[in-house]
RNA sequence: GGGGGAAUGUCCCGAGCGGCAAAGGGGGCGGACUGUAAAUCCGCUGGCUAAGCCUUCGUAGGUUCGAGUCCUACUUCCCCCA
């Protein structure tokens, strides 16, 4: 990255500042499209799952901060691009999923973007555009010449994401090999549109990117302009993400809003300030403030990290009520009743009812031999009191003055039993 | 079209003389230490009504007291020759 640069408009100084540019194009011609509010950007989104995960909260992010510095964004979904399957950062092929699966996954994703960007007709509004409005109308033939002709099979060749896999001697089928010109022309094509004059994406979408503004001089577009964001991993080199249960996914019925504030709140220290300024919208001084916390007190950093990027994902409300949660839990050591809970018949807890099975009913672990082996490893906590006989049962005796039993797997995952 | 290889614990990689619930790693989970962090150390990582029983090594058969291991056919993938 150009460090000697020195943005005129917005959105480039708060990009540049706020560690979301990895390369750029050209600098100055773009600083001069946004700040003239002519940038207009689009992200494409391949609609591969049901919902998007924290892997692509960078993107939105910097679609957020184009809006909020006057430039029209616009999220693509690759309704028709995902039929084929990007080859990018890819040692395999994906798995070719079917149109249904495709329908299901962009009303899934569509939901996201209402949160973090505003849309509607205005000059900088947002607007939803999918590629397969015209990618699965083209005509194979047709599509050749007009389009396939500006392509050298020789320069993709020596592309990345097509060399890394001839080295390895991986297969990379013609369908993939096709994607990078089916994303070079949704650019075209949006140009054409929406007057769309930049990119961004991952740093590993930057050959797709530059070959779109290739594509675009040879058939007329005027100047276009690619800009990528980091590959981000923690600072232990793990790859951003991840958790316990799986993909941090933004959809609150894939992961509750308790759990996506826990993700946060669970960053490492080294990654607090990156995070920061990546994920929330708090001044930069201020992030500098908590960057500089030392010690447990970086805590409150990891806290309001917390709040920020939950409130912004699921609404300041739903933000409160996780950190309340989590403050009882923790702090307080107390069963808050806002704990994820299970029910059970009163009448089988009259009776006794099982340890092990009441772990396994709650979800915090598959199965009995599970369970039986987290007894004995001290896992297992009833009522914060360790399990230590696997024949145990909960009885009425153990509800507490709420009413409920408070399960614990470890020190973070907690469930509440209730009777009914 | 011809020839040669490979598929292993449903997270991944990977060893496996005919006695195997199957080495080893990664990842994950739990414990200790901490600050709900990182690093480190330790344990666990097929199911069950559990000193026993059941289901697992691409699929289907076969040989054998006994098959992940040997034989046959099939499926998929890879390599070489044409």
């Amino acid at each position: 990255m150009s460090t000697t640069f020195k943005p005129k408009s917005d959105f480039l100084r708060v990009l540049i500042e706020r560690g979301y540019v990895h390369q750029c194009s050209d600098f100055e011609g773009l600083d001069a499209k946004a700040k003239a509010g002519e940038a207009t950007t689009y992200i494409g989104f391949d609609a591969t799952a049901k919902s998007l995960h924290v892997g692509s909260l960078v993107q939105i992010m910097m679609l957020r901060w184009l809006q909020k510095t006057g430039n029209k964004p616009i999220p693509l979904m690759g309704g028709g691009t995902t039929m084929v399957g990007d080859p990018s950062g890819r040692d395999e092929s994906r798995k070719v999923l079917t149109p249904a699966d495709i329908e299901a996954n962009k009303a899934g994703i569509r939901s996201v973007f209402v949160k973090f960007l505003t849309f509607g007709d205005g000059a900088t509004d947002a607007v939803m555009v999918d590629n397969a409005e015209w990618l699965l109308k083209l005509n194979y033939v047709e599509f050749l010449r007009e389009v396939g002709r500006h392509f050298s099979v020789n320069r993709m060749l020596s592309m990345d994401s097509v060399r890394m896999r001839i080295e390895r001697e991986q297969e990379l089928s013609f369908l993939e090999f096709n994607y990078m010109c089916l994303q070079s022309y949704d650019f075209v094509e949006l140009h054409k549109r929406y007057g769309i004059v930049l990119q961004m994406g991952g740093s590993d979408q930057w050959g797709n990117i530059v070959s779109g503004i290739d594509l675009g001089r040879r058939m007329g577009t005027g100047q276009l302009y690619a800009l990528t964001s980091p590959l981000l991993t923690t600072a232990s080199g793990a790859k951003m993400g991840k958790t316990a249960a799986g993909a941090v996914w933004l959809n609150a019925d894939m992961l509750s809003p308790y759990d996506y504030w826990q993700f946060w709140r669970n960053t490492e220290d080294g990654d607090v300030g990156r995070f920061l300024k990546l994920f929330t919208e708090l001044p930069l001084d201020e992030i500098a403030r908590l960057e500089a916390l030392g010690g447990s007190e970086i805590n409150e950093a990891k806290k309001i990290l917390a709040n920020e990027a939950t409130g912004l994902l699921h609404g300041r409300e739903a933000a409160e009520r996780a950190a309340e949660t989590a403050r009882k839990t923790f702090e307080e050591g107390v069963a808050a009743d806002t704990l994820p809970s299970i029910e059970v018949p009163r009448a089988e807890i009259d009776a006794g009812y099982g340890v092990l099975g009441a772990f396994v009913a709650a979800g915090l672990v598959a199965s009995n031999g599970e369970a039986r082996r987290q007894v004995k490893g001290g896992g297992l906590r009833v009522n914060d009191a360790p399990v230590t006989d696997e024949r145990a049962v909960i009885t009425a005796a153990d509800l507490n003055a709420d009413g409920a039993v408070k399960l614990s797997l470890g020190r973070k995952r907690h469930v509440l039993l209730r009777p009914r």
